[in-house]
DNA sequence: AAATCTTACAACCGCACAGAT
DNA sequence: GATCTGTGCGGTTGTAAGATT
């Protein structure tokens, strides 16, 4: 049966063999790829054009960092994903090495569910409201059935952008769910481990197949391939704020490792429509709030405590939403750089 | 030890878009 | 302008391995 696709052509499906995998590999290094509908026939395999190109973009490109993501790269996905929401592809150009398709399997597999530990909407980064969240892990894994979180519940931030949060308050509103566990070991046994020796004036690459250890290829590295490397330095916390579970978007915590993307383009319009959207949002919770004295907060439900939150925020560490203390600069600076 | 469940991630599918004809 | 073809992208599914019962 073949692909809706190709099918003129019987192609096969399914996982790749370390054969089909050897083909590809020797005919896109020899000859590059003009078009991906001719690449099978020419590399002698019954694959699609599209299933080539697939397995190579995701799997075989020698400038794939493989291994499992660090904290740095997280955070790169949870910052961006903020302002771009699913675009895995955009995403995915902060991280180099990473493919979109990594980055979106990582994103459902870990960051979603701890986000959602966190109380935090996966989609909107927003806190959830506790009985909500309920209803939100029970639908982590179905994303189609989760309800659209209410927009900006509380903005956190430090009146002079130092991030230096006092730690008995971060201590005590840390939901039990935060203290979780290190991420486990990612990707621990990828099929295929792509080793590019530089050390050597003839490069080899080798390419191992994880579950034989036998290397099944080996030829000169006579590409360039160049991969930036991320630069993990430069964050400007001490703490990671998206951690505590009721920062919002207008909380950027300053990070050196995201770059611009180039011109400032349709991003750059989404995260001002956001701003803005923000800005209505918080006038409407202050609104509430001044109309509903006294009576009981929807978010009364939430682990925070608020008269703590409060009392912490008078010692002029923080601002809460409830005294205002805005800075939009931050998000605007970062919105010009998407 | 076997069966079942869970997780991670590779691969597929369908759609949208751009460029060629 | 309509159609075709190739490519890219995001959502979804399939599968293998590990964990749990």
């Amino acid at each position: 049966m073949g692909h809706r696709c190709c099918n003129k052509q019987k192609v096969k499906r399914g996982l790749w063999s370390p054969e089909e995998d050897e083909k590809l590999i020797r005919y896109i290094i020899t000859n590059g790829h003009v078009s991906w509908s001719s690449v099978p026939k020419l590399a002698g395999l019954q694959r699609c054009g599209k299933s080539c190109r697939l397995r190579w973009i995701n799997y075989l490109r020698p400038d794939l960092k493989r291994g499992s993501f660090t904290a740095d790269e997280e955070q790169i996905i949870i910052d961006v994903h903020r302002i771009l929401g699913n675009r895995w592809a955009q995403i995915a150009k902060h991280l180099p090495g990473r493919t979109d398709n990594e980055v979106k399997n990582f994103w459902n597999s870990c960051i979603k569910k701890k986000l959602i530990s966190q109380g935090l909407d996966p989609k909107t980064h927003n806190l959830i409201a506790s009985h909500q969240r309920r209803h939100c892990v029970k639908t982590a894994c179905n994303p189609s059935q989760t309800r659209q979180q209410p927009d900006s519940v509380f903005t956190v931030m430090t009146i002079d952008n130092s991030m230096e949060v006092n730690r008995s308050f971060v201590t005590r509103i840390i939901p039990e769910s935060c203290t979780s566990t290190p991420l486990p070991p990612h990707n621990s046994q990828p099929t295929l481990q792509q080793t590019i020796s530089m050390s050597t004036p003839s490069p080899v690459w080798t390419i191992k197949n994880q579950r034989t250890s036998h290397d099944f290829i080996n030829f000169p590295c006579g590409s360039s391939f160049e991969s930036t490397p991320i630069n993990s330095s430069s964050s400007s916390c001490s703490i990671n704020p998206s951690a505590f579970g009721f920062i919002d978007e207008n909380c950027i915590w300053g990070r050196g490792t995201v770059e611009p993307l180039g011109a400032p383009g349709e991003e750059q319009l989404q995260v001002q429509e956001l701003s803005q959207k923000e800005k209505i949002c918080h006038q409407q919770q202050i609104d509430k709030t001044d109309e509903k004295e006294g009576a009981p907060s929807p978010y009364d439900s939430c682990s925070f405590d608020l008269e703590f939150m409060e009392s912490t925020l008078m010692s002029g560490e923080i601002c809460l939403s409830g005294e205002i203390c805005r800075d939009l600069t931050t998000m605007d600076d970062l919105a010009w750089h998407f």
